[in-house]
Order: structure tokens, then C-alpha cells, then sequence
DNA sequence: ATTAGCACTCAAAAACCCAGAGTGCTAACC
DNA sequence: GGTTAGCACTCTGGGTTTTTGAGTGCTAAT
């Protein structure tokens, strides 16, 4: 059933698709012949596209229209056929002149880089910020508000911060908020965010900190500031979608508005993108989440030194220009990788 | 002209401008009498609502069609025949469940604020954060991340954090951060924020700093901080909008969002309303911004103590429930600032 | 002043028609 | 054999026409 693709059946299978990408309208074997220089008759052309919808590459919206690529085909597509385009230089430069970190907070960084990343692209951007759990400490610093309020600022290696309010019982004084502060960065200094956790739950309850009201104190309030670590996402050019053709309808809009409202199914994907290092695809139903049907996305991850601690990527429809987005992300994120290196 | 509107004029108007809130549809003079419980025959109703129209409370889209409130009858509406409803309990609870900032980050205090206005009102939430500007300094803090790289912190009174990565030309040693951080705290103290920057720029200039190259660097440090007070804006509830039957044609959404993407028109829109204090109602045109025709903006201001440092609300159709947002956003704004009290 | 009655209007929905693009199949062709 | 021309058939989308119904404005009666 299977049977090998032939090298013609490649070669008009990427003439359908390119052609789909370009017009998002369904191709048929007349149009195929005119606006691909192909030495064929539409008829020749009908059977051979009647063999690629056997083998699952093509469907028909209905029976007298042209036909569309399924995921499978444009999985084919990237796979081993596309060939990715290079970088143009002014692409390059723009990248470039946008991904500037100096002076800037570093979410406003990543937020930049997304917005950047969908207008590149004319699709969505989006930016996962390091998870702060795999980050190395650096300082931990507490600000006093008023006398039973305080802040709490951590701040990693890689320039991310942190911040939380924290209201306490009892009332503490700036002087005993630099000791405590001192002890514990004394104390942390060179774990990874995770290991700092541990690492306070376990001093809770040593002998020594049992003892000390104060140092106790300092435990407890910075367990408080890393708990819930939750990972920033950076969506931007969302009216972007609208534009594409095949959601021009409402109803297909609400309900992609309403997905990417909760950030929950972009950080799903995006986690599991984490996994590999590099630029990954996934097509339309592959991630297996019903509401990315019709979507496709690509990432890639983006690393500080040796680490992965995140990853970015576009999303757009699967009928999209992979080979011109597939460098866009790539070269983001090896920019964004040297940017955040740590010398 | 001008002539003084009836009380059963009135009446009527109410009539209209409520089924139209409700349906969204023209009114004609049948489905009124209808609805409300009016003791007066269709005809009666066309002759009073044909007066309206003369006086420029109605207008229809075409002669065979009912009418609609004009942002003339909105205004009118909302200035003296509408009551405000009060909360329900219910509704009351929600909110101060949701707005807890213990263990949160400010910013993201705000932007739940923002999704609890946008999920109640049904609408689009929307946040301005404190202008940093307006804030009393606390402490500014400088953590070394690199040789040529460090991190400046800046907290102000009510517990807002503003950080910013600076690249610097010469090495800087953790020591000499720790001085600067302290002469620099010394000076700054419970000056605004915009006071600072007046006096860093001030100090630049005297003789003292001149011959420190150590303290001239940190001055140039932290000015660089304070360059670039980008205010946040925290959008929330966009798919809300789609829901409302005025923006199903596809076209029109897509101007919304491109209008909305740009946080520049929220930003001035926003800014108009912390002109004067409480809850403030912009309806439609009277923004006099294009973009906003057909769209409403219920705001209130919120402080910390006696000053005004943000505003925050609702944006819906024209034809929104006023009665029902507005004690929202009135309620929530109190409730934000009795938050950001500093005790 | 109010209302019933009536002729008139207009937009939206339904019904209808037609052209065009596409298909699959068969038979001829190289 | 693979390829192509020819043909009958199918379906969608766009345009036109018809119908329907809510609504209006006016006039005349209450």
C-alpha cells in the first residue's frame, strides 16, 4: 500500500504545496500546469494526484474542487524536500538592530524579541523566559515597604529578576532584613534555583536555624518568594493571524483568541519543544491538541553557556512559509543565545 | 430647537437605549411597547421616538429599520436616567478574592486586575501600572552579573520594580557597587522618581563628582536607569470583545486588534482619564479618536494615599451595561488602592 | 392627544440560476 | 506501457430575483 513515492509525485506534490502556501486556495490540475512550468498534461497531472491522495499527501475540500496537503505532506515537505532559504542581509540586520539588550529590563528584552519575531514573519512570535527554576542564584535581596510589608527580589545569573510582596506577622526592621539577607546569600550562593529550594526546606529544619527566630525568619520568607515559579510567555502579533485567509471567519478567530488566552496550551508545547535542542516542527495535529489544528509551529531552543533555559518560535497557520520562517527562528535564538552569554 | 425633553420622552429613551443593550438590534416602535410595560400604542411610541430622533438622541440605519441610541442618548443615559446598580455579594467576593498582591509580583497584581475586570464586566480589562514617574524612590540597588555587565533595580515606595541590564566599558567590582548603591541611596532618599533623575543630571554637573570617578560612574549608572519610564499597560479579555455581536464581521475585528496592539491610543486614552479623580466614562466619538468609534471606556483613578498613580477599567461596545460595569470598575479601583496603601 | 388603519419601504433571507473550475473515465495516441 | 484529448458530470460561489416581515409616516377617527 505504501508504496514508494516516485520522484515526479515529489516533485508535483511540492508544485501543490508551494502553490497552496502562496494562495490558500484549493489546487487543481489545470492551475498546477500553468503556474508550474511542468512538461505535463492537467490530465497526467490529475493521476498522479489521484495516486498522492491515495497515499494520504492530499485531500479534497469536496468532490469538484482542487486539493490541499494534508500534515502528512507537509511533513514530507520539510522533512526532504524543502530547502531552506538563507537569511537575507537586511533580515540579518534587522534581527540585529532589534535584539539590543543594554538598558532594557530583561522581560522587555524577550517581549521585544517576540514582537520581532512576528512581524519577521508577518505571523504570531512567541518567547518562553527562562525558567527561572533552572537558573543559577545570584542575589537575593530583601526591600522593606512598611512595617509588615516587604519585597523580596531575586535575581539570577543571566540578569533575570524576580519579585514578590510578602506580607509578615511580625514587624522587622531594615537592619534585620540586610543580616538576613547576608546569611542567605552566603548560604546559596552558586545553586540552581531548584537546588535553593531544596535547600531552604531542609534548613527549616536544622538545629541551628530551629534557634534562631530571625534566621528562621529569613527561611521562611524566601521559601515564600520561590514558590509558584511561574514561567513568563511572551505572545505578540496576534492581529497578525487575522490577516491569513483561512481564518478570516469569526468564529475560527474566537476560538483561536480564546486558546491563546490562557497561556497554559502555548506552554504545553513550548515545554515539550524544550526537550529537543534546536529548531523543531510541529505540524497541525502532531502536538495532538485539538485546538492547534490548522496551526503549525516551529521553535527552537535558546541557551545561556551550555544550558537550554528556553526556547522561542513562531506560530502561524500550516500553510505556512516555512522555508523562509525555519531561519528567522533559528537565527533568533542562536542571537539571543550569544546575547545572554554570560562572557 | 433644543427643546426640553418630556419625562415620557425619557421614558422611552431609557426603553430604547436597554433593548438595545440587550439585543443589540434596532428598535422599532412594535417590539417596545412590547418589552416594556409602557401604556401607549406602537403609534404613540413613533410620533415620541420620531421627536428623538429630530433632537439627535436616535437614528436609524435605514428608513425601515428601528432605531439607535445616538452617543448623545449614551451620554445622556449615563449622566441622569441611569441608576447604578450596586455589587451583588457575590460579585463583591470575587473581586477581593482575586486581588490578593501577598506572594505576587506587582506587576502581576495588575494584570490578574486586569483579567478580573475583563472577566466580571464581560468585557476588555484593562491596567495602567503606577507611572513610575509620579513614585517616591526607595532604594536602587546594582547587582554584578559579568564583568562589563551589570543589573540595576530600582523599587519604589509602593513596592513597583523597575530593573535594566547596563553594559558598562570599564570593569566594576562587586565592592565598588555596594558604595555606589550606598551614596547613591543616601541622596535619593524620598525624592520622586522624576525628582532623581533631575538630581543625578544636577550632580553630574558638580565639582565633587568630578574629581570621583567612581561616584561619576555610578551617576551615570543610574541615570541610565531611569531613562525610558515605559509605563505598562496591561490589556486583558481581547476574545471578550469578539464575543459581542457588533464585531462578528471579520474586518472589523481585525481593525480592533491592529488599534489595540500598539498600547500608544490606550496609553492616551488612559492618560486623559487620570486628569480628574473617580470613575470617568469616555462613550464613543467623544474620545474624538477614530479607532474608538463604537467603543466605550469606563475608567477610575487609584492611589496610593492621598496621590493619584494610575487608572484602571473597562472597554466594551457603546452599547454596554453601564449599570453593571460601572460599580465594578468604581469597586475594584478602591479595592487596589486600599491594597497599595503604604500603611 | 391618542390610536387604528393603511400604503409604502427596505434589508435580510430564501430560492434560483449560471458559469467556472474541477474531477473521473474512456478511448485514442506515441 | 505511459500519456493525453475529450467528454459527461459535479459541485461551489456569485449574482439575480422573490418573498417576507418588521418598521415607518401619514391620515382620519376616537
Amino acid at each position: 500500500m505504501e508504496e514508494q513515492l516516485s520522484e515526479r509525485g515529489k516533485r508535483i506534490l511540492e508544485a501543490v504545496i508551494e502553490d497552496y502556501i502562496a494562495t490558500a486556495e484549493p489546487v487543481g490540475s489545470r492551475t498546477l500546469t500553468k503556474s508550474h512550468a511542468l512538461a505535463l498534461s492537467p490530465a497526467t497531472v490529475r493521476n498522479v494526484m489521484s495516486d498522492l491522495e491515495e497515499m494520504g499527501f492530499l485531500t479534497s475540500p469536496h468532490t469538484s474542487a482542487g486539493r490541499i496537503p494534508t500534515d502528512k505532506a507537509y511533513r514530507l515537505y520539510v522533512n526532504s524536500i524543502l530547502e531552506v532559504r538563507n537569511l537575507t542581509r537586511d533580515n540579518r540586520e534587522e534581527i540585529k538592530r532589534r535584539c539590543q539588550l543594554a538598558g532594557k529590563d530583561i522581560s522587555e528584552v524577550l517581549k521585544e524579541t517576540s514582537r520581532l519575531l512576528s512581524s519577521t514573519s508577518s505571523y504570531m512570535g512567541v518567547v518562553m523566559a527562562p525558567r527561572f527554576a533552572a537558573n543559577v542564584f545570584r542575589q537575593l535581596e530583601f526591600v522593606r515597604l512598611s512595617s509588615h510589608r516587604l519585597l523580596a527580589i531575586l535575581v539570577s545569573q543571566n540578569g533575570a529578576v524576580q519579585n514578590r510582596l510578602i506580607e509578615t506577622d511580625h514587624e522587622i526592621g531594615q537592619d534585620d532584613l540586610v543580616r538576613m539577607g547576608n546569611y542567605l546569600n552566603e548560604q546559596l550562593k552558586g545553586l540552581t534555583i531548584a537546588q535553593v529550594r531544596e535547600r531552604l526546606l531542609f534548613e527549616m529544619k536544622s538545629e541551628k536555624v530551629r534557634y534562631d527566630a530571625m534566621l528562621s525568619q529569613a527561611i521562611v520568607l524566601s521559601e515564600a518568594t520561590l514558590k509558584s515559579d511561574d514561567t513568563q510567555i511572551f505572545v505578540e502579533g496576534q492581529a497578525n493571524i487575522l490577516e491569513q485567509p483561512e481564518f478570516h471567519d469569526a468564529a475560527k478567530m474566537r476560538e483561536i483568541f480564546r486558546a491563546f488566552e490562557s497561556k497554559g496550551l502555548i506552554l504545553d508545547l513550548l515545554d515539550r519543544a524544550m526537550q529537543a535542542e534546536g529548531v523543531q516542527i510541529f505540524i497541525g495535529s502532531e502536538s495532538h491538541l485539538v485546538k492547534m489544528e490548522g496551526m503549525s509551529l516551529i521553535t527552537s531552543t535558546y541557551m545561556t553557556g551550555k544550558d537550554t533555559v528556553g526556547v522561542l518560535g513562531v506560530i502561524g497557520p500550516t500553510r505556512m512559509g516555512y522555508g523562509r520562517v525555519i531561519p528567522i527562528v533559528d537565527y533568533t535564538a542562536k542571537l539571543i543565545s550569544r546575547l545572554l552569554e554570560t562572557e
